[in-house]
DNA sequence: GTTGACCTTCCAGCGGGGGGAACCCTTAGA
DNA sequence: TCTAAGGGTTCCCCCCGCTGGAAGGTCAAC
């Protein structure tokens, strides 16, 4: 198979595909004509790396779940243990995220949104207080 | 002031300060020794910098919202609009993180970890069904 | 034989800075 | 007066995970 093949069957752009050779992930032999030339098992690797790339593993992630893919040995407490970090980072930006919006939400009601200057966006944005308020509020 | 005293002062880190000048979000004055000096607006523009960054506002926004804040004849409904575009974003990305959240705990719970090799995550990123699957459920 | 769709390599850039080298300026202390 | 420490400066490369584009080679169809 060609690279468009594999990025139509993996859904992954030639570009991705190229760039995941670039970095060993996937290791496709040559043509003659000098074409990668991809086996079914190199589009299964590829097809399973977008899969984990979605569920926002990083790359070094994606590099140790395939050795651990391949590995028939393997123990699945490893793979659990990958997943369950990888799940932590998730909960920590949903948290991040949840805070941003509840104060952005919060100011965004305040304003009146009209054509007068006065606006409670820019003014929590330039005060000072803010950070010391918060602290007390959570304290 | 220096750099190292608007740093203090704006929490932000005087790398950081440098590549705003660069950017031409501040534009600080220099001394006779060629050092930055900052004003006491320089200082205010730099908190008010890191507060819209904690926010998660991109640097493009950041530079509208401080175009605006110096704009006395500004209208709030612009602020708002750029606010409200803001929070848009981070619910996609918090609907994005969750949808991947339930996901992967779904995969988490179901796997032993152990030392078997058997593994329901490995499984389900290595099988070819589950977007399918996926779509129909959600149809 | 020429079009057009593929493929190749290489180089640059995104956002938002961080690390570190190599150098200059200032001040305090021995 | 020398020296050491702790500022400051510019410069360039690095991070992640690609993406775009230029300049060219290859292949099948008409």
């Amino acid at each position: 198979m060609n690279i468009g093949d594999v990025a139509s069957l993996s859904g992954l752009p030639a570009k991705t595909i190229r760039y995941y050779e670039d970095i060993g992930l996937v290791k496709p032999l040559r043509s003659a004509n000098g074409y990668r030339s991809f086996r079914e098992s190199d589009a299964h690797k590829l097809a399973f790396l977008g899969r984990a790339r979605a569920l926002g593993f990083t790359i070094e992630d994606c590099r140790n779940l395939l050795a651990l893919y391949e590995d028939e040995a393997r123990a699945s407490a490893e793979v659990k243990e990958i997943a369950k970090q990888h799940l932590e980072r998730i909960d920590g930006k949903i948290t991040e995220l949840k805070e941003m919006r509840a104060t952005l939400a919060h100011l965004v009601e305040e304003c009146a949104g009209d054509h007068r200057p006065d606006c409670p966006i820019l003014a929590d944005l330039a005060a000072k207080r803010r950070e010391e308020e918060t602290r007390r509020k959570s304290a």
